[in-house]
DNA sequence: TGGAAAAGCGGACGGCAGTCCACTCATAAT
DNA sequence: ATTATGAGTGGACTGCCGTCCGCTTTTCCA
């Protein structure tokens, strides 16, 4: 994470030919703080019982400062994220040089990492959708890492039709619907109050998506 | 609505054998109030942009009173949905009536009112997934509409099986995830920042929960 | 190197959600 | 009718989010 914020909700990245200018140093500096003592203070007592003010006081800045960078407690811990994101799509494009296996195979392998992603960073992905009220709900489906989702996803149903895996498709539709079972919310529900187990998720939305529901035959 | 809450995140219904006692007329009144005074403010400038101050004020009650009865913005949007709720269970209900058709065409049919449900009921709906955050979000999930639901699936899939319709399912699992291709917020972006018609989006449903995505035969 | 412009800074502030609790009053039992 | 009970009431209060704006620091360019 070089230079931060490439993936979060933050800032735009430059357009081509655009004049751009170096972040400054000392608010380089105070990113690495707020992010610092966010991360310590989520540690130690949930992400939930940490005010913004409290991450500023901590970080040693003001609150202005601090929602310069972060519009909202969503955005600072999509920022922490972030790492834990980048390994994920790693994996994932690792995965894709198999070039053997059929469209259908890579978006079940696809879906697992995602459930997997979800049971590894259950709380932080929580927090990024309960800041995400209002106005501020399509933001979650426009941000980059739902887009990397969504990306994904097209490329495989394309390529799965193109191959004659599948019948025709609607795939503007068929993307996000194939994402609304892996939301955060739905999978915490499942896992604790339902006490699904990880795999039996992951099995149920591969079958479901992949197998359909009716009969073969 | 004979007498309110039965449906939404209210009080429980009472146990058989345990003495209820009936709801005083002046909270009856101020019931009232609060409703009517909600839906005017609401149909008046759009449920965001309305405070639960501004609604105790408008309905000539202090805040205590207003909490007292609807714990939030999202359970007081859950009543004033309760009507159409109703109505629109009513109809599915209805649909049930012609025994010759499979499990599958009616679980089709359900969908298709879900969505329709959503089109209706879009600023309410959303309002109440705002309201749900953090340890309410779960809430949303126990609720009776959202039960309902699950009920209402968990029926037509495992008489689907029976019939041979299906093959063996999960059946736990697969209630909930039919389910989350419909949720608001999901079905808001399709609408509004993708563009699809609301034709597109039951069809879409429909062909991927019923159909699958692989080619057939 | 000097200075103008841009970027950054932070605390005061406004508004809202939700809680609390002392008081009121409808209801039911006697 | 009287009274005991506890549901109902309402406004003051706390804490938090997010904004605003005058001041400071850094960077860029001449």
């Amino acid at each position: 994470m070089v230079n931060g914020e490439k993936v979060g909700i933050g800032r735009a990245l430059p357009m081509a030919g655009e004049r751009t200018r170096a972040e400054r140093r000392d608010a380089a500096e105070n990113r690495q703080q707020i992010l610092a003592a966010a991360a310590e203070l989520f540690a130690a007592r949930g992400v939930e019982a940490v005010s913004m003010d409290e991450i500023a006081r901590a970080a040693g800045v003001g609150k202005g400062t601090l929602y310069r960078r972060y519009a909202h407690k969503g955005a600072l811990c999509q920022a922490l994220l972030d790492e834990n994101t980048r390994r994920m799509q790693g994996a994932v494009l690792d995965g894709l040089r198999d070039r053997q296996r059929g469209a259908l195979d890579h978006l079940a392998d696809f879906l697992a990492h995602l459930v997997a992603h979800n049971e590894e960073n259950a709380e932080l992905l929580s927090a990024v959708s309960d800041a995400a009220f209002g106005s501020r709900r399509d933001a979650f489906y426009r941000s980059a890492p739902y887009q990397w989702q969504r990306l994904m996803i097209t490329g495989f149903l394309r390529r799965a039709v193109a191959d004659g895996e599948c019948r025709d498709l609607d795939i503007d539709y068929l993307t996000d619907a194939l994402l609304a079972p892996l939301d955060i919310d739905l999978y915490l529900f499942q896992r604790r109050a339902l006490g699904l187990e990880q795999a039996r998720i992951v099995a149920g939305t591969q079958r479901l998506l992949i197998d359909g529901l009716r009969a073969r035959g």
